[in-house]
DNA sequence: GATGATAGCTAAAACGATTTAGTTCATTAT
DNA sequence: ATAATGAACTAAATCGTTTTAGCTATCATC
């Protein structure tokens, strides 16, 4: 059983391959089809199984109806919803989406690029990496559309972007530490030079100088990015056991980190929140159904998702012509759900 | 900036379009294109930024070097881990993986399917859904491999799976929670009639009847499909409420059942393993980081998917001449994880 | 009975590659 | 001097669509 091309289809009901092509696209009308015709042509496509090839589409039109996804890691559990809801508003659009993960480097990042480049994906919708920024210009160039998602470059607000507002998260995170009256915040973060991490780093160090928290008080854990699993949890169970009593309350700045961190803290047997309140940056199942359950500050995942698709789709609009969009700069407030942690 | 194509470079370099692809295929050697002009198409596609159009490429040659994974929801994390891995391992053989969710709905699978075939993906990777038979045969018949992953059509052996042994890991699961004295097992099930739960199902009962356990002290439950995260808690709820002296143990037959029967348990302040032991199919990092750890049958997610993408590469390689391919029948062995739920 | 309009199609180019079958020129063999 | 060989390329078909421009037959109009 072979693939059915238009001009089998043709050859069949006795006309040529552009009245086919006008039948299947419903230009038949406009192109004065007689229904006769339009009926056999309608029947006999069906009775073949017919299916467009799209690649054939795609190479004529230079439209691909697919959108390219970069995350990080797809096997996060944040970036896992995150293509989810991508892929399911995508799909209202009638657009497809291909998506794949940098690992967080940046070469990685730019095969992957090039790679949706040469499929000709119509858009791009990428949580970016350090130096990524000459390569989403490229592709700005070239007249593809992009939104960033997760991360951004501050300094260039042409390069739309939809996050959460990391540093009213944090800020928010930490007045709440300290309205419950800990001082002795820990912080852990990864080691990654970019805004949506300096943003989060630089709401930790505002709150503590508003209330008058001196270098004395503070613990600042960057984990290395390229720390494996282990690693990395060995770094936690080192900080909260050699800096204990200089610790009350630890502030994960990452899904991830928290994880290793229940981890550790299970391990060492600290208690929750007596011992130490932990506060987490971006909800997971786990805070949630942890005793004691683990307070933080939730992204709206799915908003930044449907965000994204929106903006990406009115770039995409057949009316971009005027190439004048409004600027996509968005960042979505971050909410603070208690449990029992602090 | 527009796009470089194989004529752009032809033009600039005085040679023909021929000259060129044959450079760039690596080809030129055989086609004994001269050293100088092998170095100076080199040259010019490099200065030019050309990348080759895979639409084009994939037009002509009918390979698209991409293939298509189905899941049953991309957010889940088995499935997450599943698609990095099948993403990982299939860069490895330079192919590019374009996944996507049927939420275990036929309908939307059959739509998937016809998506990919008209983007010309070459090769399948497919969590089927029940009635997805038809159309998967279609496809081989179409001479396109396709391997099942997580779920398998038993009585159709030529369709090549890879998924762990259901029923030897619920059998393990099984004489597990026996060895250590429980009767009253309860089993929490999700209402699929696919012949991998019904494994899971047929090894409960089996093992059960081995051990003389009879009707009056089995609990099943099950939660239809369909149903979204709150009733389906609210059922498990209700089922620990009211079947409470009924039951000392419970085993979920999937993650995410896990996930929620931990929240039931949570909820109800169920102690365990004193008041009722917990077992649960398939790993998740809740269960390892939960007080107490829960003890789960675990699969072996990554090696699920190396065997897929390496049973079909081999059925992507050109010397499929034959035909003749050795089935791949795979059902790998589960892992019992105790931890403290029992 | 020439002119125009309209209905109902079709021919052919184009998209960007790959690939088969030549072509051209120089060199060697007979 | 002619044929054969080989080196170094090129022309053109092809993949499956879309789309523009044009063709033919019929009918109305003056």
């Amino acid at each position: 059983m072979k693939k059915v091309s238009i001009s089998d289809i043709a050859r069949k009901a006795g006309v040529s391959v552009s009245t086919v092509s006008f039948v299947m696209n419903d230009k038949a009308v406009k192109m004065r089809i007689s229904q006769e015709v339009i009926q056999r042509v309608e029947r006999i496509a069906r009775e073949m199984g017919y299916h467009p090839n799209q690649l054939a589409r795609g190479l004529r039109t230079g439209k691909t109806k697919t959108i390219g996804l970069i995350v990080e890691n797809i096997s996060n559990t944040f970036f896992a919803i995150l293509a989810k809801t991508i892929e399911d508003e995508a799909k209202k659009f009638d657009y497809k989406v291909v998506y794949c993960s940098t690992d967080n480097d940046a070469v990685k990042a730019r095969e992957l690029i090039n790679m949706l480049s040469q499929r000709q994906v119509d858009g791009y919708i990428i949580t970016p990496t350090e130096e990524l920024l000459e390569d989403i210009r490229k592709l700005q160039a070239d007249n593809k559309p992009v939104i960033l998602i997760d991360r951004y470059f501050p300094d260039h607000k042409e390069i739309p972007y939809v996050l959460v507002d990391n540093y009213a998260g944090v800020t928010e995170g930490m007045q709440y530490l300290i309205g419950k009256g800990y001082r002795k915040i820990a912080l852990v973060s990864i080691e990654v030079d970019m805004a949506h991490m300096n943003d989060r780093l630089r709401a930790y160090y505002d709150v503590l100088g508003m209330h008058g928290i001196g270098a004395d008080e503070i613990t600042l854990k960057l984990i290395p990015y390229g720390y494996d699993e282990r690693s990395a949890l060995q770094e936690i169970i080192d900080l909260l056991t050699e800096r204990k009593d200089k610790i009350d309350a630890v502030f994960f700045l990452t899904n991830y980190l928290g994880v290793l961190g229940i981890e550790a803290i299970k391990r060492l047997d600290i208690k929750v929140p007596s011992e130490m309140a932990v506060l987490c940056f971006d909800d997971n199942d786990i805070f949630r159904l942890y005793t004691p359950g683990i307070s933080v500050i939730r992204q709206p995942v799915r908003e930044i998702g449907q965000r994204a698709i929106l903006g990406l789709m009115e770039r995409l609009k057949p009316a971009n012509g005027n190439g004048a969009h409004e600027p996509i700069n968005i960042k979505l407030p971050a909410e603070l759900v208690r449990r029992e942690s602090i």
